[in-house]
DNA sequence: GAGACGTGGTG
DNA sequence: TCACCAAGTCT
């Protein structure tokens, strides 16, 4: 099949299935940057389903990005208790911060300012651009990026620049916020990581991995990441955030809370996972005792 | 560029 | 059960 037509039968049938399946969510049904760079950035490595909850609260909380701006850190992190990765609270408080101050609160448009903010790096700025000011660009997340390696067969690894490469090529013409948004629905419906629906795929015939075997033989090993007492250490991060939300403590009495007994040398791995923390914004000391950061 | 970063769902 | 996975970014 020449690809030229290849490219033309992706386009008809994938946006055909979105017509018909894809997923109703509330910040498609808005043009305001804002909450489509909200949904963004809560939408990084998080389940769609469950960024719908919080979403909805925040902007309960904070409706613009002045608001947001305003806000005190406690109340950020506190907002975005429970969704993960709180670095994102942090870099979205100062992103709004900083377009407050010096873009009198307008987002920037253009994928290159858009990516010198805080927390937005090449896929937030691209889907920023595309979804919020509707500019025909690509974008890739793990979703395309999947699909478009399983369809196109590459079995050798690409580079991040070749698969945007692939993608800006395969473009719709005028019609990329759609099919970007329908990549990423048919990715997380039928195109799925593991055990895809080959047998309902609407691209079957399309692919060059239909039905592979291939599927489902995760990509590399993972390597066992840092933990104390079997526990992983940013499991600990996250406990300690949750307790210092309304009150200060002791290194000694995050310790106690932590743990049923625990060494010297337990104790000053918390001391460092602590100033950790503080170094990222999350935590900071106050009188000898710990507490969320200003 | 590999490793760190949260939390909950899933096969 | 438990390793993988999820609209990535930063260092």
């Amino acid at each position: 099949m020449k690809r030229a037509v290849l490219i033309s039968a992706l386009h008809k049938k994938i946006l055909r299935w979105y017509r018909q399946n894809g997923r109703e969510l509330p910040w498609r049904k808005t043009s305001d940057p804002y909450r489509i760079l909200l949904s963004e950035i809560m939408a990084q490595q998080t389940q769609v389903s469950r960024v719908e909850i919080f979403y909805t609260k925040w902007l309960a909380k904070f409706p613009t990005l002045q608001s947001a701006a305003r806000a005190k850190t406690r109340e950020i992190l506190l907002q975005w208790s429970g969704l993960g990765y709180n670095s994102r609270a942090l870099r979205l408080h100062a992103l709004a911060k900083f377009v407050v101050k010096n873009y009198r609160s307008r987002l920037p448009h253009s994928v290159e300012e858009l990516q010198k903010l805080p927390g937005i790096g090449a896929y937030t700025s691209h889907a920023v651009a595309c979804f919020a000011f509707r500019q025909q660009l690509p974008v890739v997340d793990v979703n395309i990026k999947r699909i478009l390696l399983r369809i196109f067969g590459y079995t050798t690894r690409l580079t991040d620049k070749e698969i945007w490469k692939l993608a800006e090529e395969i473009l719709p013409s005028g019609k990329a916020y759609h099919w970007n948004q329908a990549l990423m629905d048919f990715g997380a419906v039928i195109c799925t990581a593991r055990n895809p629906k080959c047998a309902i795929c609407p691209v079957q015939k399309e692919c060059a991995s239909a039905f592979s075997p291939m599927f489902n033989v995760p990509e590399k090993r993972k390597k066992k990441e840092p933990s104390r007492k079997g526990i992983p250490r940013r499991l600990y991060r996250g406990k300690i955030l949750k307790m210092l939300h309304y009150t200060v403590l002791t290194e000694k009495e995050i310790a106690e809370q932590l743990w049923h007994s625990f060494s010297s040398r337990d104790v000053l791995w918390l001391h460092n996972l602590l100033h950790q923390m503080i170094a990222d914004g999350l935590l900071k000391r106050l009188r000898g005792k710990l507490g969320i950061a200003e």
